[in-house]
DNA sequence: GGCAACGTACCGTCCGGTCGGTTTGGTGAG
DNA sequence: CTCACCAAACCGACCGGACGGTACGTTGCC
């Protein structure tokens, strides 16, 4: 396993750097000393250093992508299905919150072609999501009454927001975080003004 | 008005060229010269590429506070005032769209000094927003059995996410996205499960 | 003539990426 | 066991160029 070794340290190094300074302020200088390992080395396992940053991204996505299949392609009631999609999401953004800060804020540097497979994994995500929202609408469980893309956003909101105020350190304690957000959620959307809240 | 007109037009080129490259990606000599003037001009008139930055936060959190600060002195029903307050944010976060993305993507690349200014402010802006949700659990109107970091974040995500997600070319008009969501907002938060939505 | 408002040429620095060379670890013949 | 051999792994000095910032000259208005 010490060929993986390298490129394993380099990834990690390179996630905290680029999530405490940035991508751009972050040299490979920098990336390759906290790795202890040479530029040499670097180069030998990444074509650049944008290959780094889109290493990062693949990773979370379809770890996020491969749950949510697995998630829809059990079944059940459309708010239950919705409801563990929601806590799912949000459970594992915040195991992935250093890789969540680098994402939303050096996603723009990536080269057009890595940047529009980002965007195109991230569609694909989104738009399964959609469409359990259109179920529940369809069955009468979820308002009409506001934009489904306004909807929509106001979920993802939160997930992005995550590694915005977060802290693993903080009194939070992830799973219920997940479950209150998710509790918000849905009970903003539902049809019928009032509900229970249960977890 | 022809001594302002070049500063003007420097922030103005800045701040689209920050929005859709980044800021570190940004080069002086692409500002200038989008701009229309010479690096000469721009020095006159900043101190560093940093300051430009410093100048698009400072414009919209001046105004947004001093926005705040005028709603709530007009004092009311706080469920009334906090949906003010809510609406007024969305609005003109929309109005500063560009900023915004500026904003959360670049915050980190100013140096320590002014980068705790701008935190500074943005805690304030917070607090102010947190008593209000206080005195609204105080009065039994807002539910206490989900933490109020919690609470402030789930709506703070979503004043965030406009800049992902709302295009002002888009089918979704600003002022009804804006009642929309701070109708999500406070239906999540009553103490009550239920309630009507009036706008 | 004096001062603010610029223009321009240039500097020191740093950075991503490269490239020729060296080390290492595995293999198979003797 | 040994040694020749080879490919992969790794090293690190170096390059071309871009970048932020400055020094100093020039203009034009009072």
């Amino acid at each position: 396993m010490r060929t993986t070794s390298v490129a394993d340290q380099v990834t990690r190094a390179a996630l905290e750097l680029f999530a405490t300074q940035g991508y751009a302020t972050t040299s490979v200088q920098q990336i390759v000393e906290a790795a202890g390992v040479t530029k040499g080395a670097m180069y030998h396992y990444f074509q650049s250093k944008d290959d780094l940053l889109f290493a990062i991204y693949e990773r979370m996505l379809s770890l996020q992508k491969s749950r949510l299949d697995e998630i829809m392609a059990r079944g059940g009631a459309v708010e239950e299905v919705l409801r563990t999609v929601c806590v799912d999401v949000i459970e594992t953004s915040i195991d992935f919150l250093p890789e969540g800060t680098v994402f939303f804020r050096s996603m723009h540097m990536l080269t057009a072609p890595r940047r529009q497979e980002v965007v195109r994994r991230r569609r694909e995500y989104h738009d399964q999501f959609a469409t359990l929202i259109e179920r529940g609408q369809a069955e009468g469980v979820f308002r009409t009454d506001v934009p489904r893309s306004v909807l929509i956003a106001h979920f993802f909101s939160d997930v992005h927001y995550l590694s915005h105020w977060y802290s693993p350190e903080g009194p939070e304690d992830k799973t219920e975080v997940a479950q209150q957000i998710t509790d918000l959620f849905l009970r903003s959307i539902r049809a019928n003004g009032g509900g229970a809240t249960d977890g």
